[in-house]
DNA sequence: GGTACTATGAATCCGTAC
DNA sequence: GTACGGATTCATAGTACC
């Protein structure tokens, strides 16, 4: 592309020699280049993590000296291979492939970003693609490992340029609306099919990419910001999200997407089922349960529970009322229940689960979390930040029949063994498991599983799925002789609704480990597919 | 130092009325 | 179509206590 000098001077006039931004800002609006700038911000989800943390880096330099390097590299990076001359007119794609090469983008990563990204995709596509790519892959090894310095750079400079262009672009509320219509929930919440409901209306087609002989299963809350669920799809190969809501399966609502390119028809539930009403699964609070009370199923199991002073707040608004409290206590007290998924155990007096209801309730051996350096607090967060194993296991129950000797498992994100216990539970021997969980307590709970059920398998226990590289990924798939299913959830602290501190969507700390998910995934996908032809 | 406890809204969806 | 209100939400950071 690069900026005709009389565009710059005049860029410079008009906002100034201080200014950069703004000379960078007005020298874009001027850019007519159809590649470089064709897209408009709103036509994708840029993988923003990577945006930001190379912001914080490269910012500091924001003087006019550094965007006026950044601006000269362009002119040679962005310039369109010329091809006038050649017989065969390019296509679209070998172009944007010639053009990515020459801003520095390796051909393979370039391919593949075309590929993934579509025929329509535009050049800021496929550099948000890429530059995502290698922030999984880390991208600081990628500098380490560049041969050329002056290429290093280059790439530092085009990810500040693209940091400061997202960070300057206009948000258009219309076509962000547009795209989240993509990904509407759906009520009620019974993706592909539930037990006990009509089977929904649905097109199932998996693109060629996504489909086996390596299944995935991927999970996070639903209810994540706009755009999320879309660019989680993206990455995962443009698959819908099965979003399910869990009360279909157990007493407690937890609504979750879901993408996996596992088969959908033929599912079946674990047994015994689990009581699906909070009365039946608490059947002693029959007793006190008012009549207002009109709940017949838990909301959501987090990560925390209600402090005694809540309850005992309660107690005392309900005992100040003579017989059946007045709307306004009935309306304070229901919405504390709600919030904090309380039962009643007494007159006028409710509480909060304790761990072993919490583990009872999302299909868990009573106990699970018990021991093993896990405290009250420990095991609330565990179990909050877990799978509903009924469900999961519905999702997983059509591996039986096509894994009868046994499953060889990637598990991501293992927390403490939704996945290990759900695969368990339908009877589907684990041969191998590789689990990969950041927390030490939470290893000690799977690992302790892993024991008193006498598993024959072999457990393999990874620390962080950072570290989780290519080579070490070679040398797991080598060492297992494969991967069958590669499952888990990433993160959700920045996605959760009731995180008031730091929803920062897939750009925050923990929820951006999901582009790890994706990478591990795409990685693994590659060394099978190479396996095989060899 | 470890653990338990407590205060801290906003984003989003959905139903309803107009 | 729009406005409004109700309902829901895999959490975080600071503080008190032992």
């Amino acid at each position: 592309m690069g900026f005709p000098e009389e565009h710059v001077v005049k860029a410079v006039k008009e906002n100034g020699e201080e200014s950069a931004d703004l000379i960078l800002e007005t020298l874009l609006t001027y850019s007519a280049s159809p590649l470089a700038l064709q897209s408009s911000p709103e036509e994708d989800q840029p993988p923003i993590s990577i945006i930001k943390r190379e912001s914080e880096e490269e910012t500091d330099q924001s003087s006019s000296d550094y965007y006026e390097n950044l601006l000269e590299d362009f002119s040679d990076a962005d310039s369109l291979p010329e091809d006038e001359d050649t017989m065969t007119p390019l296509s679209d794609n070998d172009n944007k492939l010639l053009f990515l090469m020459d801003m520095g983008y390796d051909m393979d990563e370039s391919s593949i970003a075309i590929e993934r990204c579509g025929p329509d995709s535009s050049i800021d596509q496929l550099t948000d693609f890429i530059s995502a790519a290698q922030l999984a892959k880390g991208s600081d090894h990628l500098y380490r490992d560049a041969e050329d310095e002056d290429k290093c750079q280059k790439k530092r400079k085009r990810l500040a340029y693209l940091s400061w262009k997202k960070k300057n672009q206009r948000p258009n509320k219309k076509i962000c609306n547009g795209e989240d219509e993509l990904m509407k929930l759906p009520k009620p919440m019974v993706g592909f099919g539930v037990p006990n409901q009509p089977y929904p209306a649905f097109q199932r087609t998996l693109p060629e990419d996504a489909l086996g002989p390596l299944y995935f299963y991927y999970e996070n809350v639903a209810l994540a910001p706009k755009g999320v669920w879309n660019t989680i799809s993206r990455y995962l190969y443009d698959i819908h999200p099965e979003f399910v809501d869990s009360k279909f399966f157990c007493a407690c609502a937890r609504k979750r997407g879901y993408i996996h390119n596992l088969p959908v028809g033929n599912r079946f539930r674990l047994l015994p089922i689990p009581a699906a009403t909070i009365q039946d699964a608490f059947p002693l609070s029959k007793k006190w349960w008012p009549a207002w009370d009109t709940r017949t199923k838990l909301n959501c199991l987090k990560t925390t529970v209600a402090s005694a002073k809540t309850t005992e707040k309660i107690r005392k608004a309900l005992e100040d009322c003579d017989g059946d409290p007045p709307l306004v206590v009935q309306k304070y007290v229901m919405e504390e229940c709600r919030k904090w998924n309380l039962v009643w155990i007494g007159k006028n007096r409710v509480a909060t689960l304790e761990p072993d209801e919490f583990e009872v309730l999302l299909g868990f051996p009573k106990n699970h979390t018990r021991g093993g350096g896990s405290n009250r607090t420990d095991r609330f967060k565990s179990l909050g930040n877990s799978f509903q194993i009924d469900t999961v296991a519905y999702h997983l129950s059509v591996l039986k029949p096509l894994f009868p000797t046994g499953i060889t498992v990637l598990s991501l994100f293992s927390g403490i063994g939704g996945a290990e216990v759900s695969l368990h539970r339908l009877n589907i021997p684990l041969k191998s498991v590789v689990s990969v969980e950041i927390s030490q307590v939470n290893r000690n709970i799977v690992r302790s599983w892993w024991e008193q059920t006498n598993q024959r398998g072999c457990l393999i226990e990874l620390e962080d799925v950072q570290l989780l590289s290519h080579e070490r990924l070679e040398q797991l798939i080598h060492s297992v002789g494969g991967f069958d299913l590669v499952i888990g959830g990433s993160p959700c602290n920045n996605l959760a609704g009731c995180n008031r501190v730091s929803r920062d969507g897939l750009d925050g700390k923990e929820s951006a480990l999901f582009f790890d998910y994706w990478r591990i995934l795409d990685s693994v996908k590659c060394i099978q597919k190479n396996r095989q032809k060899n």
